[in-house]
DNA sequence: GTCTATATCCGGATAGAC
DNA sequence: GTCTATCCGGATATAGAC
């Protein structure tokens, strides 16, 4: 592993956070190459582009989501503990400064976004709701959780909640998180 | 009504549509002057500096807030109507190019903003969530709605999904804003 | 692969004329 | 109350040396 490479993932390291941060719009490439040591002109050679930087980043975080989630949707699992995962995560994320997800943070510039971004961003998307409605699905038919109707419908509901959680925890604070992650457990059937 | 307090009236009206648009750091005075048909200096006459333009957006959103749910609170009225009127007010937000609220909007340069702003974004968020947990008290003591446990925790997962859904109806249209909706009519036990 | 130096542009903000 | 003119800082991006 050379110097280059170091270099190249410390970089998409540093724009996520700054992306989940504070969006799009919110950061510089100084934001960026200050605390690494390291000139603007660096980034530009490992990407030409700002948006070559939030594609690769996208890319990035996919992965990390996939190596995630593969080991469960292959060999299967407690679906409880999946579930619990997820709050964790997104709690942990937002303590740590990450308080909007990439989806989120896109959102708001997302019509001046390019095609393979937004291309991107969906297929990220789509993974994490199919993720989640098989959790719900396995939850289900294993008896972790009990709860009616169609179990995708139920992935949207949670999975746009916890996108929206993100959001107000900015407001109010861990307390709303916890009480959202209350709620969504007593809608499963799951006793607390 | 003379010039000026036209003129103030265009410019926070712009400026809501390019906050719900493109965030806080989204969008330029270039954007609200250009189309008003006036300078920048205009603005900055009205509005001496982005955050005093931005504290004005707040409390005028919370203002139609206010109007749009008092009659409400204070005559009672069909809860069912209150709920589906969120839900028309977000997709038409959305359709009219306003996918993300006020309080998403912000919420990517949140520790960035003034004191103020943060506490007026938090009234805001504050009277939501009252009025919601309100209308969904009041729909289960008329019959109209069918659920368990606490209409607080139940107004917080529902709130948080709107918000959420804004971001999701970015990447994938307003067919999941329709089946978010359907997902929330039928855990209130709505038959549709 | 990373640097220095620089180009180019655009952001918010202010002073002073009308 | 709105204009013109201007300041100043910061943004992305490029050229060419090392």
């Amino acid at each position: 592993m050379n110097k280059a490479v170091d270099t190249r993932s410390q970089i998409i390291e540093r724009a996520s956070e700054l992306m989940m941060q504070r969006g799009f719009n919110g950061f510089s490439y100084r934001d960026i190459s200050e605390p690494l040591g390291v000139k603007n002109a660096a980034i530009h050679y490992h990407f030409p582009s700002k948006t070559d930087l939030i594609h690769a980043l996208i890319e990035e975080n996919h992965e990390v989501l996939r190596r995630k989630t593969s080991a469960f949707m292959a060999y299967g699992g407690s679906a409880r503990e999946q579930l619990e995962g997820l709050f964790c995560f997104t709690l942990e994320q937002c303590k740590n400064g990450r308080p909007v997800c990439v989806v989120g943070a896109l959102a708001a510039d997302y019509d001046e976004l390019p095609e393979d971004i937004r291309r991107a961003n969906e297929r990220f998307t789509d993974d994490t709701g199919k993720w989640l409605t098989r959790v719900l699905e396995v939850g289900r038919e294993q008896g972790e959780f009990d709860f009616r109707g169609d179990a995708a419908g139920k992935a949207i509901i949670i999975a746009a909640s916890m996108q929206g959680g993100r959001q107000l925890y900015r407001v109010h604070g861990e307390k709303l998180l916890h009480r959202l992650f209350s709620q969504i457990r007593s809608e499963l059937g799951i006793e607390q």
